[in-house]
DNA sequence: TAGCCTTATTTTGTATACAATTTATCCTGA
DNA sequence: TCAGGATAAATTGTATACAAAATAAGGCTA
């Protein structure tokens, strides 16, 4: 598979084809992603203003999407006071990883019996574009690699319920792993966890799909942690 | 504990006093509350006008309670084509349950070990009230107290991610639920299943809690999906 | 009478205007 | 200088108005 064949699948795995979409779509993808990249902190206020300009739409739609992104956790309305992106203290880290570790390892056993050959094979080209992309030391295309890999995963599962409720924890993460993915010791690490959970998926080897996924996730729990307590 | 104390104690659990919220909470939660309750039927559609006689309150608001509900799972949202109340089909039912069996087991497990004194009390309460309003045949004060149940045991695992993902989830199978109460075989079977979690719970003993919960479980589903194929 | 095209009505998509509340500014007095 | 408070600016809460799209209705032709 070509360089430019791969990328063209992941976008497509990752919905961002240029399609139209309603303005409240897109508004609310453009928030999104500014929240997910970063561009936004975590617990800074947000006013429509600044939202307005930053997504070219009036207020009437931007409301609409804030509803909606405070509905899956990413942002936080106070009544009369506005909107903040959603701030994790070690407490809810600990309660999101209790909440993924089963089912995030459930996740992973599914797959390794439902998820297509293409499937199989696109999870493959995932991590070695996440590999190559640690290689290269470009960490904004690690970080377009890893959710392509997890998406893949999701999907893989077959079940859309476990696919919408990892996808808004990782969201709400997501902002705390591109700081990890500063820390050149906790990358390597994670490199080779993510190594051997994409060759037990390939292998369609639940137990050790499971034993990954659990390996990983306590080890990804740990750095958060650590993580959170130097950047407060 | 007198009926009137219980039911002052329900209330406040399930966040029904009357407390002031913006209007838009308010438009939410009456949509919502038509939706559990059955008045509006799944797959139905919402027309905005019908909504806005409903809460009393401008397009506005109840287009971003819509965004909100929607972003919950609640409502299906077509583009130019307005909302729809959202529709389980067999498979749907059955990803649910693949992903509540682990995620309910474990919040079981967790209470049994973080629950305060009072929230154990208040399960013994729950599901005192649960029975009493089954010998009584009151049907709509059930499905309260079994919402009261669920919510106590979700609160008493201490875990609030866990929590928003079962409540989620809830919303979303309750209506099948209510009718669920209509067959008095179910509703006396359910009964004994949940004496038998509110006993481990009470009891605080994780394993027989873990039992209780998967026996549940399986039982909900089964007869969800029988309830499924019989109503279409 | 059945099918299709045109038109009318309803419904949704979007933007703007005004009111209520909060936050910032700055002035006064001790 | 600083505490307090009155006033001004900014921000959010709410309602309404207009545009675009979809649905329904009606009539025409075969």
């Amino acid at each position: 598979m070509t360089e430019h064949l791969l990328n063209h699948r992941m976008d497509a795995t990752l919905g961002l084809d240029t399609v139209e979409r309603s303005l409240r779509e897109q508004a609310q993808a453009t928030i999104r992603e500014a929240i997910l990249s970063g561009r936004f902190t975590a617990g800074e206020k947000l006013t429509e203003r600044q939202l307005s300009e930053l997504t070219g739409t009036s207020r009437s739609i931007l409301r609409e999407a804030l509803a909606h992104l405070e509905a899956r956790g990413l942002l936080i309305r106070q009544t009369h006071r506005g909107y903040t992106v959603a701030k994790l203290d070690a407490r809810s880290i600990h309660e999101i990883f209790e909440l993924r570790q089963p089912v995030e390892t459930l996740a992973a056993e599914l797959f390794t019996e439902r998820a297509s050959d293409r499937e199989v094979a696109e999870i493959k080209a995932a991590f070695e574009a996440i590999a190559s992309s640690f290689k290269a030391g470009d960490l904004r295309k690690m970080r377009t690699a890893k959710e392509w890999f997890f998406s893949v995963l999701f999907t893989g599962c077959r079940n859309t319920e476990i696919r919408k409720a990892l996808e808004n924890v990782f969201d709400r993460i997501s902002y705390l792993r591109i700081q990890l993915l500063n820390d050149s010791e906790r990358r390597k690490q994670a490199l080779i966890e993510m190594g051997q959970l994409a060759n037990a998926l390939v292998a369609r080897d639940r137990d050790a799909a499971r034993n990954a996924s659990i390996t990983h996730l306590e080890s990804a729990r740990q750095a958060l942690i650590k993580q959170l307590s130097k950047s407060g």
